[in-house]
Parts: C-alpha cells; sequence; structure tokens
DNA sequence: CCAAAAGTGTTACGATTACACCCATGT
DNA sequence: ACATGGGTGTAATCGTAACACTTTTGG
C-alpha cells in the first residue's frame, strides 16, 4: 500500500458513515406484441398495494452488476440477460425507515427463453406496457422507470437490441413495433425495413409467419 | 407507511451489510489552449506518489450529488459547477483495506472563473492534459478518468459545454480546440463556425483579440 | 513585406424522408 | 371476393463534408 493509498484510507474510515445500498432492476420484455417492464409484489401480507422493481440488498461479497444479477434470478428466475447501469438514487428520504442508497440497472429480456419462476418474497409478478403502468408504484420506483426507459431509448440509436428482446424468429413488423414501443413514435414501414435489412445481420428463413395476413417471413439473427 | 414497504424495510434490515460510500469527480476545464482535467495529492506524507480525482466519503445527511458539491468545494475551493454523474465503481477490491463504493461524477469548470483554494488535506493540485495523464495514479482512478471522458464525448453531441469551461470572451478557433480536444479529432473550421454560429447563441463583441494574427473577434454568449 | 491565422460561400455527397402500388393470406 | 397486412423502389429534401481565396495582424 501506498503512503497515498494509506491515508486515503483514513480518509474513508474516519468519516465512519455506512450506507445500505440496494440494486433496483428495470427489466423490459417484448410481450403480446408490446415492450413491457416487469414489476413485482413482494412478500406476503395484508397490503400489497405496491408494484416495485425487482431489488434487492448489496451484500458484502458481491458487486453491484453481481447483486443485481443474483436477485433478479432469486426473485424471477431470469439469468444470463444484458444489463446495464442506469444512475443511482441517493435522496436521503427515498425509504421511509432508513437511508438507502439505489443503484438502478436496465436489463433486457426475451420472454420466451427466460420463464419465470416465482421467488419465495415474491407475491407476483406482472408485465406491464410501459405506457400502461399502475398507479400503485412502491418507493420512487416510478421515477426509476421513467429514466431506464429514457435510458434505453437513448442507447437503441446506437445499440442493437433486438437479440435480446425477441424470440429467435420474428417477423420485421415485430422488430418495428419493439422499435416504435421504446422510441414512442411511429417509423416508416419502409424506411425500418430497407435500414434493418442494411445492416446485414438478419437473415429471412424463408418460413412464412402463419395466422396473419399477408404472410410475413420470419428473420432471425445471422 | 405501507405493507409493502415495511416488508421491504424488513428486507433491507436484514441484510445489515453497510457499505463505504465515497464520491469522486472528474473536473475538467480549458486551459493554455487545451482540455485538462484536475488531479490532486492528497495530505501530507513521506512519500506523495499517486495522483487522484478529489473525492470524499459520502456522510449520513448527504446526497450524492450534495456531498459530491461539498467534497470539491473543501478540497479545490470550486463552486458552482455543472455535475453530472457517470458511474458506479464497486469491485471488491478496489480499495486496499475495506470494501468502498464509488460514484463517479464529472465537472465541467472554467479554470478563470474559479480560482484554487487548497483544502487542509490536498498536498497539490494540478491540471494534466488528458493525452498526458500522468503514470502514477491511485486505485482505479485512471479507469474512472477514461469512462469520465467518454461520457464527456458522447454528451458534447447534444449538450452544448461552452458556458462551463471557457471564459465570458473567447475566440472561435478556443471554441473549436475545445470540441476537438474532447472529440479526440480534427474539425473543418469552416464548417464549425458555420454550425455554432446558426445555433445562434453566440455574439461577436465587436472587440479583436490581440496578440495573434488574423486579429480574431472575442465572441460571448448571448 | 512576409508569414500565420481569420474570415467567408458554394458545391458534392450521403443519409433520411416521403410516398403508392401490387402481392399474399385469412376470413 | 374482399379486407388486411406484407413486400418493394424512387424521387425530393436535408444535413454534412469537402474545399480555396482574400483579409488582417504580428513579427
Amino acid at each position: 500500500m501506498t503512503q497515498t493509498e494509506h491515508l486515503n484510507k483514513l480518509q474513508v474510515t474516519k468519516n465512519s458513515f455506512e450506507c445500505s445500498v440496494t440494486t433496483d432492476i428495470a427489466v423490459f420484455g417484448y410481450l403480446d406484441g408490446e415492450l413491457k417492464i416487469m414489476l413485482c409484489k413482494r412478500q406476503v401480507g395484508t397490503s400489497r398495494k405496491n408494484w416495485l422493481l425487482p431489488g434487492g440488498a448489496l451484500k458484502k461479497d458481491e458487486t453491484l452488476e453481481g447483486s443485481a444479477i443474483k436477485v433478479l434470478n432469486i426473485l424471477t428466475g431470469i439469468k444470463d440477460v444484458y444489463f446495464e447501469q442506469v444512475k443511482v438514487y441517493s435522496k436521503l428520504d427515498r425509504h421511509p425507515i432508513k437511508r438507502v442508497l439505489t443503484v438502478c440497472f436496465y436489463a433486457l429480456v426475451n420472454p420466451e427463453k427466460h420463464p419465470l419462476v416465482l421467488g419465495e418474497t415474491v407475491e407476483g409478478i406482472k408485465w406491464f406496457a410501459i405506457d400502461q403502468l399502475p398507479s400503485s408504484i412502491g418507493f420512487d420506483h416510478r421515477e426509476l422507470i421513467m429514466d431506464s426507459i429514457l435510458y434505453l431509448r437513448n442507447n437503441i440509436k446506437t445499440q442493437l437490441m433486438a437479440e435480446e428482446l425477441l424470440p429467435s424468429k420474428f417477423t420485421l413488423q415485430e422488430l418495428q413495433i419493439v422499435y416504435e414501443n421504446i422510441l414512442g413514435s411511429k417509423l416508416d414501414r419502409r424506411n425500418f425495413r430497407k435500414r434493418m435489412l442494411q445492416l446485414d445481420i438478419f437473415e429471412n428463413t424463408g418460413q412464412k409467419k402463419l395466422g396473419i395476413k399477408g404472410g410475413p417471413y420470419f428473420y432471425s439473427l445471422k
């Protein structure tokens, strides 16, 4: 340890305040033709009013990312998903009882690949369309959700998210709907198709999706 | 308190791990014709090897933003600056002695408006060109610096940063240099000038900067 | 008077947008 | 057969990038 680090250590230990830290995860998935977000009702109890993002306390031997992954798996059975840090929330009164600092992540899942398994303390899990959130959302989680959507919206411009959100075979319309949901606006169908196909990462499987007029082809990642 | 919140409180208190939290601030400023970052040597001591971002421990009654603002003021005398959250670092071994979680911010300052005042525990403060960082940087602060530059670079595309970084009167060349420094690439002079003037937020003060061939005009924000 | 930097406008190119018809399938 | 949605190409527009000469000032 260098001197500087030694002194810095003193700096930290002298100011001995320590803080509970939690992670909350905004999980997005494409379901029933819409972009949705997963919310939970936690624990059994007489009043189960509020929906919450899945989340939990950081433990001694965990990184934030590790904690988020573990917590999500324990509560919902989901694993191996795409994660991204959104923001930290540190307002003094975010939690009614004690000071809690929360790091929010967002995750993208393809619900088809991630069957839900209710964790012990989980009363219920439900997917909500992002423009039809329930009115009863606990703590400041509505703010976390809104911020996560903003981050997602910004990231879609540069990053491709189809792989994470969509089933392995999908029609171009389904892909377009995901984009429109995230961006919150309508896109021109021809221009969208052209742009996506120019990326040269999708291929036409030759199969058509049945039950839909027009007979759209399924596409998959190359 | 609702039932849900009550239960969540149990959730948090049961897992009783609490963690020291610090904020570190990557302060950028335009100085000597270059974009620079401010680093400190902390505390007196025989060995003063490592440069560090200014930073300090979160206290009980502070938000992260509040803490960052206060810490920066105490260490360097700087106040009233533009802040933005970058990222949280939570690797287990970031700090040699104890578990410390760090939230990194970046700040933009106009050095002309913010005279430096060395704080008590500060041995020295120095501005480093972002492509000439010292080799001895403590902890994982090199990583924090690199991430902050990336965030800054991304933000310049949508946000205007001249006001924060530049003196009240500046030439368009100086403005261009800030952009080139942040982006890490050369820009076409005519296109840059055109774009900036089209924003319609700068005005030509009519004064010329002396000592420079060509006699460039000073501009200021409208 | 020479060198260095400031100031200025136009053209070419690429990317994005707008837009309409025919074909396939389900009902 | 009819209605719904799928598939496709082109022209217009906008924003970005490339580019050279004259003017001003310092040395």
